[in-house]
RNA sequence: GCCCGAGUGGCGGAACUGGUAUACGCGCACGACUUAAAAUCGUGUCUCGCAAGGGAUGUGGGUUCGAUUCCCACCUCGGGCACCA
C-alpha cells in the first residue's frame, strides 16, 4: 500500500488545475452557444498585509470554496474570483517607517498571499485577479467618483469631521465610533475642516427599505437598519418671546403703553430665523414640555445673541460653554458616566404652541447638533434624559395626559417627517496610499472633473510618505503634480491633493471581476446583466456598517445611471464566526499566538487544514484555534486514503483477472460473489451513504460544515469495518467530500480512471443524489418510557400501526416488570419515536 | 441603559418541528500489535451508587404525558448601539 503523501498528491493537482484552468468561469460573450446557469460566489478580497494569510481568512475561503464546489457538480457554471484591496494605511505606515515604495510593498504582500492561497487548493478562477491600487482598477474607481461629483453626490464642505490626532487623518462616521479611530484606537477630535462628502444620505430610505428584498442573516440586517436609524416624528416650530427691554429698541413708540398684552412675539413671517424647530417623535407628550434645549453649535445661538445683545444678561457665560464644549473630545462629550452640563439663554424665552406657556431656553452638549434638527423639546416627565437634567437644574417636572400624536402636530402647524441618524460619508483622507481624488481646481472654473480620456490620476512618487501635521495629504508636496492644466480653460489649475479611503475600492469590485480586463467600462453590460447579483456573499460582521453598507450604496447609484441591471448587489450574505487563538483569546502578534498556515500545510495538508477548519466549530460563530486536535481531521484523512488503497488495489486486481479470464473470483470488493452476510453489511453501508450524501447535501447549503464532516466521519469508518465496499458507492463517497478536501479526492477518483482513458476531475463530476427510499428503514429502534422515564427499548416495523406498537411494547419483558400491578392509565405514541405509558 | 447572540462532559461541540441528552472529534485510561516507541486498531470515558436506582443541559419557577428546545424572572459571557429626542 502506498502512504499517504500530502505535499506530492497537493503540489500534483494544483499544477494540473491552474494549467488546465478547470475553475475558470466562461463568460456569456465567450461561450454564447446555451450558456449554463451561473453562479457567482464570493468573498470578502483580503488585505494582503505583511503578516500573511490568517487561519481567518481560510476559513471562510474554505467555506465558499466547498459551496462553489458543490455548484459546479451541480451543473453551474461558477464565478468564485479573487483579488486584492491593498490600498491602506498598513502598507503606508510600513513604508513610512522604511522608506520603501508602497506599490512595491503591496507586489512583495500579494505574491505571498498568492502562494499561500494557492497552496490551500481554493477554486479560485485567478484568470480575473484583481488589484485596487492598480492604476487600471483604480481608474475605474475615480471614475465612479466623478460621476457621483457630475450628479451632486460628491461635494466638499467645511464640516466637522472625526480627526485622529495619531494617524493625522479624518475619519468617516463608520470608523470613529464612540469617538475612537478604529485604526489605532486614539481618542478622536472634532476637527472643522474641508473635507470631500457622498450624499449617502440621499439613499439612507433605500438603504433601509431595500433590506427586505435581500436574503441576510436578521442580525445584519437589524445593524444596518440601526445604523440607518430611521424615525418617525414631528418638527414642531416654537415661538421665542423676548423680554420687555426688547421694546425699548422696537418699533413702538409710546413707552407707557406697554402692558402684558403687546409684548412682542417674534412673528413666524417675518423673523423666520427666530424660532426653535425641534424634532420629536413623541408629539403626544406636547403638554408636558416644560423647556426647550439647543445644542451649543445651534446657529440660532449666535443670532440671538447679535441681534439681542442687550437683553440676554448671561452672554459670557453662554459663549464659556460654548467653548468649553469644542474643547472636549467627543469621547468625553458622550461618555457613560458623565453628569448633565447646559446653560440657560437668559432673558428669551419660548412659547409652548401647544398652550401658549412660556417655558425656559437650554444649551447642552446633551443635544446633538447633527440630528434631528439640533433643538429638542423637553419632557422630563416621560424621557429619562430630561428628567436628569430637569432636576440638575431644578426645571419643573409636570404630569399633563397625552393627545393623539398626528392631531396635535397638525393642531400646532407641525409636520410628519422622517429623520436619520445616518450622515454623509467623509470621503476624502490626507494621506498617500490611496486613489487620487480626480479633480483639478481652477481659479475661474472652479473644481473641474478630469476627462475620462486622462484617468487615470495616477500616484505620483513621493519622497515621504509621512501625513502632514497641517493637515494636508504627502501629494500636495509634489508641485510637479499638483500644478496643471484646467480641462476646461486650459489656465493654471491644481490638482485636488486628497485621496479617497480605502473602502472605495472595495464599494464595486465585485463587478469589476464580471469583467476584469475591460478597457472601455468598468464592466461589459452583457456580463453584467448575466452575472449580477452575487449569489453568495460571504464576509465579516465588522464590515456590516462599514464595506457592506457602502458598497450597497454605489450599487444603487449605478442602478440609478443605468450601469448595472440590479437595485442590490448581493443576494444572499452570511457571516463566519473568528478563529481565536488557543484558550479563545484574540490572536495577535503581541500576544505571539498567531498561526502561521503554511506549517500546518506543510505537516498535516491543505485537505486536514480545510477540514480541520470547517469541523472545528460552527461556522458562523467564533472558536479557538487548537493545534492538538488538527490530528483528529488527518486521521479523517488517513482513513479516507487507506479505504482508497484497499478498493483500488482490490478493483485493479479484478480487472486483471477478468483479462486473464479467471472467473468467479473471491475478490471481495465489487458486489458480486458475496456470501449473504456480506452482501447485507453492503445494504446496510449502502443505507448509511444514502443517508450521509443527503446529511453533506443539506449541511453545506446552511454552512453546517461541521456535521457534515461528523456524518462522512462516521462512514468511513463504517467503511473500514465493512469487508465489501461497492465501487460505485466509494465513488460517491469520494465526490461528496470532494469539496471539503479537493486534492485527496481528486487523486483517489484518478486512480481508479481506465487507463488511456481522458482525464476528468471529480470537481466536475455530477453531485451524487440520494435515494430516498433507500434511506426509509424498514425498521427503527423506538423508546418505551413509563411515567416519561425510558426505560425500555423494542425494535417495531414503520408499518405498524399503533394497536401493533402498544402491544408489542406491553408485552416487552422489562415493561412488564414495571407496570404489573398497576393502572395503565394512558399511553402516547409517537410515531417510530417513542411510546409512553403512564401507571 | 437598549438591541442581538450564547451558556450542554476535562476540552471543541451534536441533538430534526417539544419526543431515547452528550453524536463526531480532541484528550485521558486500558488492551492488541511491537524487542521498544511511534503509528494504527479495539474497549471504556457526565455524575452518585456494590447494585436496584437516582441526579445532571447557567440559576429559580411555569406549561406539558414528556423541555437543551416553549413561557416568566434572574445570573454570567460575547457582540452591536449608545445622550438619536
Amino acid at each position: 500500500m502506498k502512504e499517504y503523501n500530502h505535499t506530492k498528491i497537493e503540489k500534483k493537482w494544483q499544477k494540473v488545475w491552474e494549467e488546465k484552468k478547470i475553475y475558470k468561469a466562461k463568460d456569456p460573450s465567450i461561450d454564447s452557444r446555451q450558456i449554463k446557469k451561473k453562479f457567482y460566489s464570493l468573498i470578502e478580497f483580503p488585505y494582503p498585509s505583511g503578516d500573511g494569510l490568517h487561519v481567518g481568512h481560510i476559513r471562510s475561503n474554505t467555506a465558499m470554496d466547498i459551496i462553489s464546489r458543490k455548484r459546479r457538480m451541480e451543473g453551474y457554471n461558477v464565478l468564485y474570483p479573487i483579488g486584492w484591496d491593498a490600498f491602506g494605511l498598513p502598507t503606508e505606515n510600513y513604508a513610512i517607517k522604511t522608506g520603501k515604495k508602497p506599490s512595491v510593498v503591496t507586489k512583495k504582500n500579494t505574491n505571498t498571499f498568492r502562494g499561500q492561497l494557492k497552496e490551500i487548493g481554493f477554486s479560485f478562477d485567478w484568470t480575473r485577479e484583481i488589484n485596487t491600487t492598480d492604476p487600471e482598477y483604480y481608474k475605474w474607481t475615480q471614475w465612479i467618483f466623478l460621476q457621483f461629483f457630475k450628479k451632486g453626490l460628491a461635494y466638499k464642505a467645511k464640516s466637522s469631521i472625526n480627526w485622529c490626532p495619531s494617524c493625522k487623518i479624518g475619519l468617516a462616521n463608520e470608523e470613529a465610533v464612540g469617538g475612537i479611530c478604529e485604526r489605532c484606537g486614539s481618542a478622536t477630535e472634532k476637527k472643522e475642516k474641508e473635507q470631500w462628502m457622498l450624499a449617502i444620505t440621499k439613499y439612507a430610505d433605500r438603504l433601509d427599505k431595500d433590506l427586505d428584498l435581500v436574503d441576510f442573516p436578521e442580525r445584519v440586517k437589524s445593524q444596518q437598519r440601526n445604523w440607518i436609524g430611521k424615525s418617525e416624528g414631528s418638527e414642531i416650530e416654537f415661538k421665542l418671546k423676548i423680554t420687555e427691554q426688547q421694546l425699548f429698541h422696537g418699533s413702538h413708540s409710546n413707552l407707557n403703553m406697554i402692558t402684558e398684552s403687546n409684548i412682542a412675539y417674534a412673528e413666524k413671517s417675518s423673523t423666520p430665523q427666530f424660532l426653535i424647530k425641534v424634532f420629536t417623535t413623541r408629539a403626544d407628550t406636547l403638554f408636558g414640555v416644560t423647556y426647550v434645549v439647543l445644542a451649543p453649535e445651534h446657529e440660532l445661538i449666535n443670532k440671538l445673541i447679535t441681534n439681542y445683545e442687550l437683553q440676554i444678561t448671561n452672554i459670557e457665560e453662554i459663549k464659556k460653554y460654548i467653548e468649553d464644549t469644542k474643547r472636549k473630545s467627543e469621547l468625553e462629550r458622550t461618555s457613560e458616566d458623565k453628569t448633565k452640563t447646559g446653560v440657560e439663554i437668559k432673558g428669551v424665552k419660548a412659547i409652548n404652541p401647544a398652550n401658549n406657556e412660556e417655558i425656559p431656553i437650554w444649551i447642552a452638549d446633551y443635544v446633538l447638533v447633527n440630528y434631528g434638527t439640533g433643538a429638542v423639546m423637553a419632557v422630563p416627565q416621560h424621557d429619562a434624559r430630561d428628567r436628569e437634567f430637569a432636576e440638575k437644574f431644578n426645571l419643573p417636572i409636570i404630569d399633563k395626559p397625552l393627545v393623539n400624536k398626528d392631531e396635535i402636530t397638525k393642531k400646532v402647524g407641525g409636520e410628519i417627517v422622517t429623520k436619520f441618524k445616518l450622515r454623509d460619508w467623509v470621503f476624502s483622507r490626507q494621506r498617500y496610499w490611496g486613489e487620487p481624488i480626480p479633480l483639478i481646481n481652477c481659479e475661474k472654473c472652479g473644481l473641474v472633473p478630469v476627462v475620462d480620456k486622462d484617468l487615470p490620476v495616477k500616484l505620483p512618487e513621493v519622497r515621504s510618505y509621512k501625513p502632514t501635521d497641517t493637515g494636508e495629504s504627502p501629494l500636495s508636496a509634489i508641485s510637479k503634480w499638483v500644478n496643471t492644466k484646467c480641462p476646461k480653460c486650459k489656465g493654471k489649475a491644481k490638482r485636488e491633493t486628497d485621496t479617497m479611503p480605502n473602502w472605495a475600492g472595495s464599494s464595486w469590485y465585485y463587478l469589476r471581476y464580471i469583467d476584469s480586463k475591460n478597457k472601455i467600462s468598468f464592466s461589459d453590460k452583457k456580463k453584467l446583466k448575466y452575472w449580477t447579483p452575487v449569489d453568495w456573499y460571504n464576509g465579516g460582521m465588522e464590515h456590516t456598517t462599514l464595506h457592506l453598507l457602502y458598497s450597497r450604496f454605489w450599487h444603487k447609484f449605478l442602478y440609478d445611471l443605468k450601469l448595472v441591471p440590479t437595485v442590490e448587489p448581493y443576494q444572499k450574505r452570511t457571516s463566519h464566526g473568528m478563529i481565536l487563538g488557543e484558550g479563545g483569546v484574540k490572536m495577535s502578534k503581541s500576544l505571539g499566538n498567531v498561526i502561521n498556515p503554511d506549517n500546518i500545510v506543510k505537516t498535516y495538508g491543505a485537505d486536514t487544514l480545510r477540514i480541520y477548519e470547517m469541523f472545528m466549530g460552527p461556522f458562523e460563530e467564533s472558536v479557538a484555534w487548537s493545534t492538538e486536535s488538527i490530528i483528529g481531521s488527518r486521521r479523517f484523512i488517513e482513513k479516507v486514503w487507506r479505504i482508497g488503497e484497499k478498493i483500488i488495489t482490490n478493483y485493479k486486481l479484478r480487472i486483471t483477472n477478468e483479462k486473464n479470464k479467471i472467473r468467479n473470483s473471491n475478490i471481495s470488493c465489487v458486489g458480486q460473489g458475496l456470501t449473504q452476510e456480506e452482501s447485507s453489511a453492503s445494504q446496510s453501508l449502502e443505507k448509511l451513504l444514502h443517508k450521509t450524501i443527503k446529511k453533506v447535501s443539506e449541511d453545506i447549503e446552511n454552512m453546517r460544515f461541521n456535521t457534515a464532516i461528523s456524518s462522512m466521519m462516521i462512514l468511513t469508518t463504517e467503511m473500514e469495518k465493512s469487508q465489501s465496499v461497492n465501487l460505485e458507492d466509494y465513488k460517491k463517497f469520494l465526490q461528496i467530500l470532494a469539496p471539503f478536501a479537493p486534492h485527496i479526492t481528486e487523486e483517489l477518483y484518478d486512480k481508479l480512471r481506465i487507463k488511456n482513458k481522458k482525464y476528468e476531475s471529480i470537481h466536475f463530476s455530477e453531485w451524487p443524489k440520494w435515494d430516498e427510499n433507500l434511506i426509509k428503514d424498514q425498521e427503527v429502534k423506538i423508546a418505551v418510557q413509563i411515567n416519561g422515564k425510558v426505560r425500555s427499548e423494542i425494535m417495531i416495523d414503520v408499518n405498524d400501526n399503533e394497536e401493533k406498537v402498544k402491544e408489542k411494547a406491553l408485552l416487552n419483558e422489562t415493561v412488564l416488570k414495571y407496570i404489573s400491578g398497576s393502572y395503565i392509565k394512558k399511553i402516547i405514541y409517537i410515531k417510530n419515536r417513542l411510546i409512553n405509558i403512564l401507571i
